[in-house]
RNA sequence: GGCGGCAUAGCCAAGUGGUAAGGCCGAGGUCUGCAAAACCUCUAUCCCCAGUUCGAAUCUGGGUGCCGCCUCCA
């Protein structure tokens, strides 16, 4: 099966077919970076890895671009606000954002490359642009003519005239239709300024996605990403001057905009002043529950935003995270039986129900998620196909009790077969379960001493010395530590 | 005013014309020395109206409500 995605310029599932086969390329649009990152900023970022990981399994090689956008209006204002260096500024908040991707296991992009590094292409951009008739200069600021390009409005559906009407600003009367935009601004004083043949100045907005785009990923790139926000003018725009510039449309073959998240019905952003720093939130929550709660709807749905919505997720991804650590308790058991004879998934009659359910279940959950993926990334329906999985392990652990040691030992290489999966699709793909870090001394040491104890405690229960044992389980209860008794032993979590 | 999108149980959320996945919460039950965890059972006819169809949450038309964009925004 093909993965099918939905492309905003034709408004419907396509199936994907790479420019270049075997890889695919890829364009975020990324930050302005000139104040604190908030969630909203994540959820294209944990959207784009979740893909970009996903068509990593499939086989792809993934080229990723997301630029950080380090000149802009709003950099300058704040610049001058605090007396801060503009690049400043823009340097510590990419850093912060990159940290906090960091944080969320978001793998980094191939580049994030930033306008004021690249002004030569975007000159030689706007430059072509000019020459070609779809710009023109007026005291120093170009503008993109949308008159010259016919398709304007293709990826929005919007009508020239009616934008003509419904513009809300008071229109620069030097502009010869109100929706041209600037690809370049002509400088003012004290702002960061470049030598250009029109004069002193910068780029506009919408130049750079075009220049970098083009320069790293080369005309015609898979997907060109963003949030829903963007769809018009922003990439409207960058369609029309890059299709301009090249004369070989499409500038990208699928573009991909996820749904915004929202506070209280109201898109979360920093001019709303609605947003809780990701630095903070990251402190509060782990980063696979953060990552769970965004992957939990589908990436083109507007995501509710709340405290509840996260607990919520917490729980939800708690579970999920106990039954793979149910699991590996139940494989460690189950090794210690020694090694299996057969490969257990099909002993010509001699497997048990129990086994022969799990192994479905197993099969079931990793074909019903990669379908879920390659429609359209519908990362809500493969985390269902998770958790249906997680019940089919814990249903098998209640049975396991039951089972001869020859059944248990024909168990191992499902078990190891369902550790695999999540680990290669919760884990790989999604990002929701954590490989356990490297453990340091001191952690050993704990973990050592916490299975003393419960080996201490198992000898006071086997006694029937009950006080002694919940002693135990109530004072380590009391430092965070959760015991579980099951008829294979004891588990201890913190 | 224009453009785009969304409306599914108490909440969140999938859903490709054929009698509604999954999660959270809640109720009851099983297991357990107790506890925890887990498992089982229960909780919707899909905003309204009309139409197409043997049959629609899924298609068409008309309402209603909400969101985004048209100004910087992921």
């Amino acid at each position: 099966m093909a993965i099918q995605i939905y492309n905003t310029l034709t408004r419907k599932k396509e199936p994907f077919v790479p420019r270049d086969p075997g890889q695919v390329s890829i364009y975020v649009c990324g930050i302005t970076p000139y104040d604190q990152s908030h969630l909203g900023h994540a959820v294209p970022s944990i959207i784009w890895d979740a893909i970009r990981r996903f068509l990593e399994f499939k086989g792809y090689k993934v080229r990723l671009i997301q630029n950080f956008t380090d000149i802009d209006d709003k950099i300058i204002a704040r610049a001058q606000d605090t007396g801060e260096d503009v690049f400043e500024i823009s340097q510590r908040y990419a850093e912060e954002y990159l940290g906090a991707m960091d944080a969320l296991g978001v793998k980094r992009a191939d580049l994030y490359p930033r306008v004021s590094q690249e002004i030569p292409a975007v000159i030689e951009m706007i430059e072509e642009l000019v020459e070609k008739g779809n710009a023109y200069v007026v005291d120093g600021d170009v503008y993109f003519d949308i008159t010259s390009f016919p398709e304007y409005g293709k990826l929005s559906g919007q009508q020239l005239e009616e934008l003509e009407a419904g513009t809300r600003l008071a229109v620069d009367e030097r502009k010869r239709h109100p929706m041209d935009f600037a690809l370049w601004k002509s400088a003012k004083p004290g702002e960061p300024a470049w030598d250009s043949p029109w004069g002193k100045g910068r780029p506009g907005w919408h130049i750079e996605c075009s220049a970098m785009s083009l320069k790293y990923l080369g005309n015609g790139f898979d997907f060109h990403g963003g949030g829903g926000d963007l769809v018009f003018p922003h990439h409207e725009n960058e369609i029309a001057q890059s299709e301009a510039y090249t004369g070989e449309p499409p500038f990208a073959r699928c573009w991909v905009h996820n749904g915004l998240l929202q506070v209280k019905d109201e898109k979360m952003s920093k001019s709303l002043g609605n947003f809780t720093p990701l630095t903070d939130l990251l402190a509060e929550y782990p980063a696979g529950v953060i990552r769970f709660y965004v992957l939990s709807s589908h990436y083109r749905s507007p995501l509710q935003y709340s405290e509840e919505k996260l607990e919520e997720a917490r729980r939800g991804w708690e579970r999920l995270m106990d039954t793979v650590e149910n699991l590996k308790h139940l494989l460690t058991s189950m090794e210690k039986l020694g090694a299996p004879e057969g490969d257990g998934l099909s002993p010509d009659g001699v497997e048990t129900p129990a086994i022969r359910q799990l192994a479905e279940a197993v099969e079931s959950a990793r074909t019903k998620f990669i379908a879920a993926m390659e429609d359209d990334f519908n990362t809500a329906s493969a985390i269902a196909a998770l958790f249906e999985l997680a019940r089919s392990v814990n249903t098998f652990q209640g049975q396991a009790a039951d089972l001869t040691d020859g059944e248990r030992r024909q168990s191992v290489p499902v078990l190891r077969e369902a550790a695999a999966v999540f680990q290669q699709l919760g884990g790989d793909i999604l990002g929701l379960i954590e490989a356990k870090s490297s453990s340091s001394a001191a952690q050993e040491l704990t973990e050592a001493l916490l299975d003393l104890l419960v080996e201490v405690r198992q000898r006071a229960r086997d006694q029937k010395d009950w006080a002694t044992a919940d002693y135990i389980r109530d004072e380590l209860g009391r430092l965070g530590v959760k015991l579980e008794d099951s008829p294979l032993g004891t588990r201890w979590k913190l």
